[in-house]
DNA sequence: ATGAAAGCGCTAACAG
DNA sequence: CTGTTAGCGCTTTCAT
């Protein structure tokens, strides 16, 4: 059993409250008994106690952080964020994994209502984002990552999806590629969506039909991305490129590109969503969609931390830019005859 | 202000103690009443508040877990699993990255310790696990990953560090590499000494002597190892093979590999420890020694649970197997002189 | 089967 | 300046 208040109270000859003043560093206090008391309080080893405090005090300096999964090359630097700004105000981090399943989502939404979190960040992707909605009607400040909440007074920080998957395809579609294939995430998934719309949104700018058969979806694991890359490779009329909308979605596709012999920027291009540290370790290196992720994380906790301080006004929705990186992967067509000439480079 | 259990027991027409008694399933209530409660509890939104509810019982369903950043490769699985297995029991995970870091773990100790967590799980390596022996004196149960903390009662969950860098580096002598470097992490971590020794172990095995000139330790960033293997080759008695002690170390290695225009498994041999997705998409592809981290951090939760159900003696010490994936990058020894013929490589 | 009351460890008036 | 007191929201005897 730790020591309490009225321990070190005991044991430095003082009354209780007496005590919670000298720990708090409330003035009053003469320094020889608040010298006693902290003598007392570190020859027992208190320590305070975070729940009785923030029963009493209605704060608890806490932080929620739900997202589909740390392990994610997205989500691990956003929740890191968090955790760095929130530690440097002195408030813990709960993170809850939803693995964007709408019931777990629900569960740990009621996980962090029952903690009374100060406030909650919320990057999960599942239906609708009730878990957020719960949260808010609770009357718990919530910032979104990767989505917004319709209509209501929740902030949110995204990164530009649409115009960067847009700005990937453009540069494919310039590099004389015509048969561009989508790989894409789960549909409801805001993220997902967006990067289709810049899809085909760079497409209809270039004046190339987007094939809807070039879409595959729904891709969760590496290993689904793999299986719809041997699939379109074998079709009829297989694409001559291929873009991913995340680095899990890409190793699966280049696994699949390696199976069959065949090398991105050698007859197929290739470009991704996120620039992973081993994007510049392949030959050739690829191309891709920088996403400013620490940062998503940093400015949702900052914001965060603006409501838990009281700030109101309408939602702001912050959208931070991707950084397209052209590298070997996704360089001028040369179709599969093989060793052709480069098409569309410059001299 | 959210709904209390007295503003359930106002709209339901019974007292206080009788809704505490319905929302706990405990028996000997009527049912008619019950559903009353009920009814009124889910009117009003009512959500149990976990702190005043831990503060009475004296049980707090929060585990704490102290590593040293969620966004490496190794650690994001023990999270991961960690969460796993806390939130299949209800338990909710309070995350905290301490960097390495002395002072950090130590706050970071005494937030759990204020929290009081009903038990943590410390992976971080820094200066002597005072953190560690912190949370234990404090009265909380403590498993740690990747070290123990001598002479306590405190279970470990560790992989074999010394026996997989011993595989990797014995493989790498058995191909016909007679220089290989080692490039560490840093020397407080257990782990990267228990590798060192495996490495040490494996030259003693084969007779070859090490030499010292070939270790460089203390590398945190994947930069330090690009560094460190520049100017390895450079010198004037070269490695003719490296072994990383982590995938981060890998990369910044291959890149500086990669920068002078050689290839591992063209005149040099090489492995690391950790399997990134990313080995097999190289060419050629990464000889790893595979680690089960979310394995490490479920067992790791898995046993701290049993410490908090109250089970007592002595400290346990699980170590986890590694296994050696043979890949292209360390085979068969082929010297510098241009396309010399293979060295010592069976028939 | 239900209600009354005490108290977990703490802070915050309010007295003195 | 310091002590007394009243809860924060909940569980848990103990009565009834």
């Amino acid at each position: 059993m730790p020591p309490t208040l009225k321990d070190v109270a005991r044991q430095a000859g003082v009354s209780y409250s007496t005590v919670s003043r000298v720990l708090a560093g409330k003035p009053h206090v003469r320094p020889d008994v608040a010298a006693r008391v902290t003598a007392a309080a570190d020859a027992l080893g208190y320590v305070p106690d975070r729940r009785a405090r923030s029963l009493k005090t209605r704060r608890n300096d806490t932080l929620g952080v739900i997202v589909s999964d740390v392990q994610h090359e997205f989500f691990a630097p956003v929740v890191r964020a968090i955790e760095d700004v929130a530690s440097a105000r002195g408030f813990a981090v709960l993170l809850c994994n939803a693995d964007d399943d709408a019931d777990k989502e629900a569960r740990y939404a009621d996980l962090l209502l029952e903690e009374t979190v100060a406030g909650a960040i919320v990057a999960a992707t599942g239906d609708r984002s009730r878990a957020a909605l719960r949260l808010v009607v609770g009357g718990i400040p919530v910032v979104t990552i990767d989505r917004r909440v319709a209509g209501s007074q929740v902030d949110s920080v995204t990164v530009d999806n649409a115009g960067g998957a847009r700005a990937a395809v453009a540069h494919l579609l310039d590099q004389g590629y015509r048969r561009v294939a989508l790989l894409a995430g789960l549909r409801i998934a805001g993220t997902a969506r967006a990067r289709r719309r810049g899809c085909e949104e760079a497409h209809a700018a270039a004046g190339v039909p987007f094939d809807p058969a070039l879409l595959r979806d729904e891709l969760r694991e590496a290993g689904d991305a793999e299986r719809a890359v041997a699939e379109l490779l074998s079709a009829p009329r297989p694409p001559d490129a291929l873009f991913t909308t995340n680095s899990r979605l890409a190793s699966g596709a280049l696994k699949a590109l390696r199976t069959r012999g065949s090398r991105p920027g050698h007859g197929i291009g290739f470009a991704t969503f996120d620039d992973p540290t081993w994007a510049t370790l392949l030959d050739p290196p690829l191309t891709c969609v920088a996403q400013p992720s620490y940062d998503v994380g940093r400015r949702a906790a900052e914001r965060l931390f603006e409501r838990i301080a009281g700030a109101v006004g309408p939602a702001e929705h912050l959208v931070l830019p991707t950084e397209l990186r052209v590298r070997g992967s996704s360089l001028a067509a040369r179709h599969p005859p093989p060793r052709a000439a480069a098409a569309v480079s410059p001299p």
